[in-house]
RNA sequence: GGGCCGCUAGCUCAAUGGUAGAGCAGGGGCCUUUUAAGCCCUUGGUUAGAGGUUCGAGUCCUCUGUGGCUCACCA
């Protein structure tokens, strides 16, 4: 198999002369540049071979395999549901009666049953599929003839012709008139399918992970249930809109390149424009660029986006994902927290219609209040460390060490984020609020009222996992430029994931920014839960993958 | 980077160290209400690659490639 794309030409007299030079094909893509049409050349398996002489067999016939115009009337949806109120008839001589229907119907080919002189297809489009019916007595032996020698399972095709019923009871159209809308030379992995009782049973199914990521094309095209999924994620994202919407909340869009990354601990992805001779980096969060807008002015705003961190991938992490971000003037992380119960099940209640979900195996209630602990808390009773014993990272680390991990480092924050993600993150499987962080992994978090050790601070976890993030916004400059150079001494000179010192943002906060709760949620992890998947992958339409073989 | 598992026909999968197979897809036939249509015939393989052990390797060993899961990393 070669990966080296696009092909120059489609005939197959070519196509053999490139398998003799076996060198073409390789050769033509060098390693390490980007394939253009120049230095490419195609190869193809013999499937492939045969059906491009079906395609050149139709044009020699004067039929147009890739036709510009097209003429559909009729979903498959539509056709079905038009004739639905067509009442069923009974007896022997019902079938092929009834009042006539036209319909023109437009798809792929997913099925055929020939039978001599007759045929049965399913046809599916972006709504479902219908059953086609053509006799060589209708629509000419000829034609039926080309159908059965030159179409193929996959090409899309256009049929005319009228609605009935058959003798099964399944609405059907009888064909008129046959196009074909656009030739496939690729065959799709063969899969069938069968209704069992009400159940879509699929045998032979296209179901190599990495095939199915790295073509996604094909995953859509075969397996109905995954464009399900992404239709159920596009429907997560409207309902979050429309949610914050509703409240007055204005959507915004800020920079994805910045000269300088924040709002997060994490590395980012570096770039740099040519022109004006400036590194850049992806944002790795929304957060510094919103609150700047709340200082001019607007008291609600939100973002759903791209962020991008440079870090590990695994199941629950992507090197870009989709994030939501909200900051709310005059309110505080309570507030965020009320909303964002109201938020959630708004959300499972639109797009499934119940506040249950099941994830990996486990029954989980959205339906609020959710339990609020504090991170002390939570720390203490799911590893039996209470962080407050042990205000040093050397004490935290001997601590942790004594039930069993084995920290690489002596940053007290980091250390905490680890006893968090391994003790406690994986326990939290009902809904559930975790608060008052610790001000050192918090810089830009409001402390706590009478606690300036403690930041009002929460975290949704659901299924196990961190959904959420959210605090009363620190709007003290003076303060805020404290935690900067304190993030700065905490971390190495080199760690990139030290928050760098962000003039611009001080200099906004100084001209006076209202007091406000801020939120992120991951989309993904997010859509995760709500379509049981357990892995992100399978919620992102075009994951990071490792280069292809052949790839450069 | 570590560990575990995998890589056989276009797809999904078989094959005690002993002739590489099946279903579907593909090709050729038959069949005018089928629906995983059916029936007959049939093409298709450097078993990821290289080396080794053996009379004999898809199978055992080594290395390489590649992918998945997992640990580490990582809000």
């Amino acid at each position: 198999m070669i990966y080296c794309g696009r092909f120059l030409t489609p005939r197959r007299e070519d196509a053999r002369t490139q398998k003799t030079d076996g060198e073409t094909s390789r050769s033509g893509c060098l390693r390490g540049s980007i394939p253009t049409a120049r230095n490419v050349m195609r190869e193809y398996t013999e499937l492939e071979r045969i059906r491009l002489e079906k395609l050149e067999r139709l044009r020699a016939n004067g039929i147009e395999p890739y036709p510009a115009r097209v003429k559909r009337t009729h979903t498959a949806a539509e056709a079905i549901a038009q004739y639905s109120s067509v009442p069923a008839l009974s007896g022997e001589a019902a079938h092929g009666s009834g009042p006539e229907i036209a319909a023109t119907v437009c798809g792929r080919l997913r099925a055929v049953r020939t039978m001599g002189k007759a045929t049965f297809a399913h046809i599916e489009d972006g709504t479902g599929r219908i059953q086609i019916y053509m006799r060589a007595d209708e629509i000419g032996t000829d034609m039926l003839k080309t159908f059965g020698r030159d179409f193929d399972l996959g090409d899309f095709i256009q049929a005319s012709g009228v609605l009935f019923r058959t003798k099964t009871g399944e609405i059907t159209l009888r064909v008129r008139e046959l196009t074909m809308l656009a030739k496939a030379v690729t065959p799709l992995p063969a899969a069938k399918e069968e209704i069992v009782d009400g159940q879509r049973v699929i045998h032979y199914a296209f179901s190599d992970t990495e095939q199915r990521y790295r073509q996604r094309y094909v995953d859509l095209a075969v397996n109905p249930e995954v464009r399900d999924e992404f239709r159920t994620r596009a429907r997560i994202i409207s309902a979050f809109r429309r949610f914050l919407d509703d409240r007055d909340f204005l959507e915004v869009e800020t920079p994805i390149l910045q000269p300088l990354y924040g709002g997060a601990a994490a590395r980012p992805f570096t770039t740099h424009h040519r022109q004006l001779h400036q590194d850049l980096y992806l944002r790795i969060s929304f957060e510094l660029y919103l609150k700047r807008l709340l200082v001019g002015g607007y008291e609600r705003v939100y973002e759903i986006g791209r962020d991008f961190r440079n870090e590990g991938v695994s199941f629950k992490h992507n090197p870009e994902f989709t994030m939501l971000e909200f900051y709310w003037a005059y309110a505080d992380y309570n507030d965020v927290m009320n909303l964002t119960e109201q938020m959630v099940t708004y959300v499972a209640d639109n797009v499934l219609g119940r506040r249950t979900i099941t994830y990996d195996g486990h029954r989980i209630d959205l339906t609020p209040p959710w339990p609020r602990m504090t991170v002390r808390e939570a720390i203490r009773e799911h590893s039996g460390i209470d962080y407050a014993d042990h205000p040093t990272g050397e004490s935290l680390a001997a601590a942790m060490r004594a039930i069993g991990h084995n920290p690489e480092t002596t940053i007290w924050g980091k250390l905490l984020d680890s006893l968090l993600g391994t003790n406690v993150e994986p326990k939290l499987i009902q809904p559930t609020f975790l608060m008052d962080y610790p001000r050192d992994i918090s810089p830009l978090a409001k402390a706590k009222p009478g606690d300036p050790n403690t930041v009002e601070r929460f975290e949704g976890f659901i299924g196990g996992m961190e959904v959420c993030n959210a605090f009363s916004e620190l709007n003290d400059p003076l303060d805020q430029e404290q935690r900067f150079l304190e993030m700065g001494r905490a971390y190495d000179a080199n760690d990139e994931e030290a928050h760098p010192m962000d003039e611009d943002y001080l200099r906004a906060m100084r001209y006076g920014m209202p007091p406000n709760g801020g939120f992120g949620l991951g989309i993904d992890r997010f859509t995760m839960l709500l379509t049981d998947k357990a892995t992100i992958r399978e919620v992102v339409l075009y994951p990071h993958l490792r280069k292809a073989e052949g790839e450069a």
